[in-house]
DNA sequence: TAGTTTATCGCAAACCTTTGTGCAAATGTT
DNA sequence: AACATTTGCACAAAGGTTTGCGATAAACTA
């Protein structure tokens, strides 16, 4: 005699209206103390529990939050995605994660699902050649708030969170100029990501502006692989240069692979500094690698900040970004 | 004059009935070919989507799996959300993604979330302490099928799905065997996790079957910066050990930091052998390291296809493992 | 006493879709 | 021509909840 726990079956047990019912839980003034006691203490034994499906097809919501990224298998993702979902779950929400795989159509697969789930949200790191972004703004016009960070569209009027890509890099270069180095290997990612070109960009003025004589060597790297083989290329003569700098996590762990196959001391032989998004890779080698941060979690805790403002009906749009901070290691 | 896109708001403009266009965008024998037609014109043109929330009030269900990890910051669980999520987006299903921070409470909570999202199914793998598990077959009860994987709870009747964790560690053995080493350290996680007790046991029964003298010291760490310590303990005297055994990732990571530290030469000084998930800790090292492969995406693989069994009728109950394999790296 | 407020609750619509059943007209069968 | 079948569609219920409004009776005001 298993009958499903509803608004009816209290109702109808109690002698009462579904509506009164429904008013009795939630504490509504219109129902006398006398009531709602009955009412809450049979919910309870029958263990009521209000149909999540119902009460979204009726406020035309859900207490879900889509997040669309091009991977999950990604250090900075993945330091995203916790620092949300452990937000998120504090405030009853959960998550809806898709992967797009860094494929545009996929992302519009799955920013439909977003829409017919009616996500009270969406946060979306875009792939890298997506650029229309009018689905993205429909979302918006269903009163559900779209928070891109950090690959995030050059379209103005929508609300981005990103890192301080040109700043890292400055921050970086400034380090190089402070400690004296002359001979510097840096070695860049994919020239045609924008954060690439933003950092590279802001690294050479950031050097160039300086009087002192510095060799520079700009390379690029698409994967741990190729960073591995120039750092091989360049560091196997005799003058190999005194520093090499790093753009990312990826790229740092095949500079360290490099290294190490090389024999070379760090940092007596050799410094290291690089651009990480936390100090997972960074403490994996002795010393410890100098790098600066762009925290994912920050930028997490960041976009869901301005989720919930949204939700809350602050609705302009803004631009935030994170900042970037040196961590000390013994590299450099 | 934004209307929704509504089966009542077509049958209204076309002069049917809701159930008729409802069966034309369904294409049902009853309707005749110019009604269908008609019906998925306007269909097309309004960009009429069904309504996610009342399919789901409809059916009690939702093409969306809940995955309970401890923490998803985790090379393992890492990797099977990824294998899962791909898998689930090619047949149209999403994945809610909850981290119980291994509390047993907190998963209380998303076992919860789980069952009043009326998920098609739970992927879990359970925390440290959990022994209850009524609550998980009270999902069972409402045909939601429950797989557990990785941490599986010592109930019997249930779906299991797990790594070979005693054969990895039988595996490790034999290897050490192979190559003649004398004198091992040997590096456990923490003593309460059944993991480590299933491979500490077999690992140790291997050794100890055979009749060389071999020389093991079994230790255990709770984390990287114990193996760390317990690899610059055991190695700075002369007398140091040929091979060191890491039973993780983790693990593997603070004995290559110590090994970096002392400046030892692998396979030459030292030989090193672990058990990984994947290949990227492994590979992040001059030589790459040998290791025994526990896959994560394979489990998730196998969970997944356990799952569509029983979301097709097979609901049987079964335990699978994933077995493992050595991958040769150049570290003994 | 008549009118007004207050407390308590029920009615019914709305959210949108699916599906069993009923019904009329068209077609087919002898 | 009389009956049986098929075709094409509509009606209505069900799934569970929320909410504006109306209704009743008790308590209060003048």
């Amino acid at each position: 005699m298993k009958t499903k726990a509803t608004l009816k079956n209290i109702s109808e047990t109690l002698h009462l209206s579904i509506s009164t019912v429904s008013r009795a839980l939630k504490n509504h003034p219109d129902i006398s103390e006398e009531t709602k006691r009955k009412v809450m203490e049979l919910a309870s034994i029958i263990e009521y529990e209000p149909n999540t499906h119902a009460i979204n097809l009726r406020t035309n919501k859900s207490k879900i939050f889509g997040l669309i990224v091009p991977v999950i298998s990604n250090f900075f993702y993945h330091s995203f995605i916790s620092s949300v979902e452990e937000e998120a779950r504090q405030i009853g929400y959960s998550l809806l994660i898709l992967q797009s795989g860094n494929d545009t159509q996929i992302e519009l697969d799955n920013l439909k699902l977003c829409r017919l789930n009616r996500v009270a949200g969406v946060f979306v790191s875009i792939a890298t050649h997506t650029k229309e972004i009018k689905p993205f703004l429909k979302l918006d016009e269903l009163d559900i708030p779209v928070i891109f960070f950090d690959k995030v569209p050059s379209f103005e009027a929508c609300n981005k969170i990103c890192l301080a890509d040109a700043e890292a890099a400055t921050l970086a270069a400034q380090v190089i100029l402070e400690k004296n180095k002359k001979n510097v290997l840096a070695i860049f990612g994919n020239t045609e990501l924008s954060i690439t070109q933003k950092r590279q960009k802001a690294f050479s003025e950031k050097l160039s502006s300086h009087p002192a004589q510095i060799n520079v060597i700009i390379t690029n790297a698409d994967s741990a692989a190729e960073a591995l083989q120039l750092t091989l290329q360049f560091c196997s003569s005799q003058q190999r240069p005194d520093t090499i700098f790093s753009m990312s996590d990826e790229i740092l762990t095949g500079v360290m692979k490099g290294i190490q196959q090389l024999r070379l001391k760090i940092p007596s032989d050799i410094s290291v500094l690089s651009i990480c998004n936390n100090n997972f890779i960074p403490e994996l080698y002795d010393p410890v690698i100098t790098f600066i941060e762009t925290s994912g979690s920050d930028l997490g805790k960041l976009a869901f900040k301005r989720m919930m403002d949204h939700l809350s009906g602050k609705t302009f749009v803004q631009q935030l970004t994170v900042p970037s901070r040196l961590i000390e290691g013994g590299s450099i």
